[in-house]
DNA sequence: CCGATGACTCACG
DNA sequence: CCGTGAGCCATCG
């Protein structure tokens, strides 16, 4: 399994209306140091893509058209405050049998 | 092989 | 809040 593999599978299992950081994907993935790379991994991805829900440290937008990301967020129920997400709300937290699947 | 690059992050001023 | 600089490391030319 590679890591951009993992990367999907992980982005994947984040249930709408819950973001997760790069560093919090990255980590998951078994890579603490390699935030960047979940970014670049998902850069190649279709833009119907799950990859949304992933959002930078402190839960600030990252892409390059940060409104488009925040309509999408919006739409799942994700709220707001300038282009940062409460992080304490909606952060997504894996539970025990997340990745049960994987 | 080397250097530049980047959807990162953190510490500091 | 904003800019800077420094670690980070796979990918690309």
């Amino acid at each position: 399994m590679t890591f951009p593999e993992r990367v999907f599978e992980i982005v994947r299992a984040v249930p709408p209306g819950l973001v997760v950081t790069y560093g919090q994907v990255a980590a998951l993935a078994g890579f603490p140091r390699r935030a960047r790379h979940v970014g670049q991994a998902l850069s190649g991805c279709p833009s119907s893509g799950p990859w949304q829900r992933v959002v930078g440290a402190g839960g600030t937008i990252r892409v390059s058209k940060p409104q488009c990301q925040l309509e999408l967020l919006r739409s799942e129920g994700v709220e707001f405050r300038g282009h940062r997400v409460n992080l304490g709300k909606y952060q997504w937290q894996p539970g025990p049998l997340a990745f049960a699947a994987l």
